[in-house]
RNA sequence: GCCAGCGUAGCUCAGUAGGUAGAGCAACUGACUUGUAAUCAGUGGGUCGCAGGUUCGAUUCCUGUCGCUGGCUCCA
């Protein structure tokens, strides 16, 4: 009865095995390499354990540890061995969840309290399961067999998931020495092949993510192939920690906060003060230039104007509580479309008008979840580059497409090439939550995605990520600790539009309602420069550094012209100071390099005589002695040119 | 907001098995007068986050509170 079964190869050819025989068995065959090195098939586009029996007739891959998907598997069989460490440990501990996530797992636990000290025991326990080289079992399990299982064991977690998966799926458990879980799969052939992992951290999780339900401890991992991975994976958190905006902002004498002032409220010292203050005028400038109108407005609104937006009823809850003074209800203003809307509509509009585009580094106050601060990342004061632009609907395309430009022009000059563009379009099973329109939401998602293909910019689609009001381009970013966040944004809005009342005056003389369309191009003036300081890692380029230039004196008897010089180069416009303290110049320029100071200019007998300066510039070293005009020439062009101070 | 951890000088950190604390850097003072990443010497500086409790005695133990960090949730 020995018949024999066929199954065709990544590299096209066939091959045949007994029938019965297994995908390791057939990896084996295929060579003793291949046979040691697989973790796991990929089967007609399936992953698939080694351990099932061969398919007759399937196109069959393997995948090793250098395969993302081999590697996928291994940190997956890493969350199982970790749940069963703490098994061992913690006997009762309850196992809700532990699914794979970038660069590691992690599992969630209940009815065990974790402690820091618990982390080296269970890696340590971690180790000893991978060392017993447990085979790994697959079970096929009924829907009653698997509720019972686990209603016995008091498993909660597993029973609910169990609930809750369709009546047509099959369940698994999967089975390594004493420890089963409930689990979709695949794994490793056995513990053993478990490279190289290390516990990271505990952290809060609720079940679901529900914020209304349990809250579960959350043990995260890393794993790898090799030693080497790790090895490189620790020194990137290593960097990453270096290049924390909130370590240089505190190094640098960017920013400060204290509880004195306020959770998540700011000051900007000096040389933050500076960075924005370049930032502020560039932005407006470049926005005057191309047909935005800056306006101020109000900190401060009537709780009014947010319920004719809408905002009182969808955001209250975020918003700082309402101020009762004489007659009115005042609250600090979440976002300036309001009062922009109110600057529109001052006045009666022709068509012939549209497009209006109102601008204003507008200062809002967010009450944001004290958990969710971050440094300047997470604040709750922040001034935004806003700007909202009236048209009418056939203006929509280019608008929208004139905003997308000002977005790559302004992350040109600032150096920013890691960013991706993320159209989001409302969730179609779930209208009900946006505005009442699918004609609008149709043809608002449809142009942004053409305008994107049309500029031949990339970009992912994200459903359920749109405003309720309407569909918006985000421009993401990572910040050095890894996490996604939006840089910049264009939203489309049909609602408030409505809300306002707002009109403008057709061709045919009628009266007809523009669109809005919010776009924020360098953010908050808070995460913006955040970023820019993690982005730099502190090191300003020229254009933007607080301090461009020290000059530093050799010697007390050279510190006239040391000031002069300084003096000089701030007559010109350059931000120069002059150090002309008693230390030795190693100190200064050692002073100089660890600010980050752009150049450092260095004088003596040799250079007051010559009228000259010796150049050192930040990272690049000496640069040799030159004329203080060709110097000035140098630098401004570099500022100009807002070049990069060191090139990656 | 929730879970966990942390909170000692301006900064980075050590320390006290309960007997009111220490280093480096920074600051200040003085000497040195300096040529491309730290000159030398000296001085000052902390009710050990805050408030209660236990104790003869608390920075150390307990409770509460505020803040910070990691994550969850949130992010118009």
């Amino acid at each position: 009865m020995s018949h024999e079964i066929t199954v065709r190869l990544k590299d096209g050819s066939e091959r045949q095995m007994p029938a019965g025989s297994t995908y390791a068995e057939l990896a084996q065959s295929m060579g003793p390499r291949l046979g040691k090195e697989a973790v796991v098939a990929r089967v007609n586009g399936a992953l698939v354990d080694l351990s099932r029996e061969i398919e007759d007739g399937a196109q069959v891959e393997f995948l090793t540890l250098q395969d993302p998907e081999g590697l996928y598997v291994m940190r997956h069989t890493c969350a199982h061995v970790m749940a069963q460490a703490v098994q061992r440990l913690f006997p009762g501990t309850k196992c809700a969840i532990g699914p794979v996530i970038e660069n590691g797992f992690y599992y969630d636990f209940a009815d065990h309290d974790f402690h820091p000290e618990d982390l080296p025991r269970i890696e340590e326990e971690m180790r000893r399961i991978v060392a017993e080289d447990l085979p790994i079992q697959r079970e096929v399990i009924s829907r009653d067999e698997a509720l019972r299982f686990f209603r016995e064991r008091g498993d909660r977690f597993k029973v609910e998931i169990i609930e809750d998966l369709p009546e047509d799926v099959t369940l698994t458990l999967y089975r390594q020495g004493e420890f089963v879980d409930l689990c979709r799969g695949p794994h490793l052939p056995s513990t053993g092949r478990v490279k190289v992992f290390q516990l990271q951290s505990f952290a809060g999780a609720y079940w679901r993510g529900d914020s209304k339900r349990e809250m579960l401890t959350r043990v995260y991992g890393v794993a790898f192939a090799k030693k080497s991975d790790l090895d490189e994976y620790n020194r990137l958190q290593q960097e990453a920690r270096e290049r924390d905006h909130r370590r240089l902002g505190k190094e640098l004498d960017i920013f400060t906060l204290s509880p004195e002032v306020g959770q998540g409220l700011p000051l900007w010292l000096p040389n933050g003060a500076k960075i924005r203050r370049i930032i502020e005028r560039y932005i407006v400038d470049l926005e005057e230039s191309l047909g935005y109108q800056h306006v101020y407005t109000p900190h401060l609104a009537n709780v009014e104007l947010y319920k004719i937006s809408g905002h009182w009823e969808h955001y209250k809850d975020d918003m700082y509580p309402p101020m009762k003074i004489d007659n009115e209800e005042l609250v600090l203003r979440p976002m300036n479309c309001p009062h922009h809307m109110m600057v529109y509509k001052h006045r009666l509009h022709s068509y012939r008008e549209l497009p209006i585009r109102i601008a204003e580094l507008g200062t809002m106050h967010r009450y944001e979840m004290s958990g969710a601060l971050a440094g300047l990342q997470r604040v709750r004061a922040m001034t935004l580059n806003d700007a909202h632009i009236f048209c009418r609907p056939d203006q929509i395309e280019q608008e929208f497409t004139g905003v997308v430009r000002l977005i790559q022009r302004v992350y040109k000059d600032f150096g920013i090439d890691d960013y991706y563009h993320r159209l989001s379009y409302r969730d179609p099973k779930n209208t009900e939550k946006y505005v009442q329109n699918d004609e609008m939401w149709e043809l608002a998602q449809s142009t942004l995605r053409k305008v994107m293909l049309d500029l031949g910019l990339e970009f992912v689609e994200a459903e359920g990520e749109a405003a309720f009001y309407g569909p918006k381009l985000d421009v993401q970013v990572r910040t050095a600790l890894g996490k996604d966040e939006t840089l910049s944004t264009i939203q489309l809005d049909f609602h408030l539009p409505n809300r306002f009342n707002l009109e403008y005056v057709g061709e045919d003389g009628e009266r007809h309602r523009p669109v809005v369309i919010h776009r924020g191009v360098v953010g908050t003036m808070e995460r913006f420069v955040a970023f820019l300081i993690e982005q730099y890692k502190g090191a300003f380029p020229t254009w933007l550094a607080p301090t461009q230039v020290v000059v530093a004196s050799v010697a007390d008897e050279f510190a006239g012209y040391a000031e002069e010089v300084a003096a000089k180069l701030r007559e010109l416009g350059i931000r120069a100071e002059a150090d002309v303290s008693d230390n030795k110049i190693g100190y200064k320029i050692r002073q100089a390099q660890t600010h980050k100071i752009p150049y450092t200019l260095v004088v003596g007998a040799r250079e007051r005589e010559e009228g000259s300066v010796s150049v050192r510039k930040y990272q690049a070293g000496d640069l040799g002695a030159m004329p203080l005009d060709q110097f000035v020439r140098q630098i401004q062009d570099e500022i100009e040119r807002k070049a990069k101070l060191v090139e990656a």
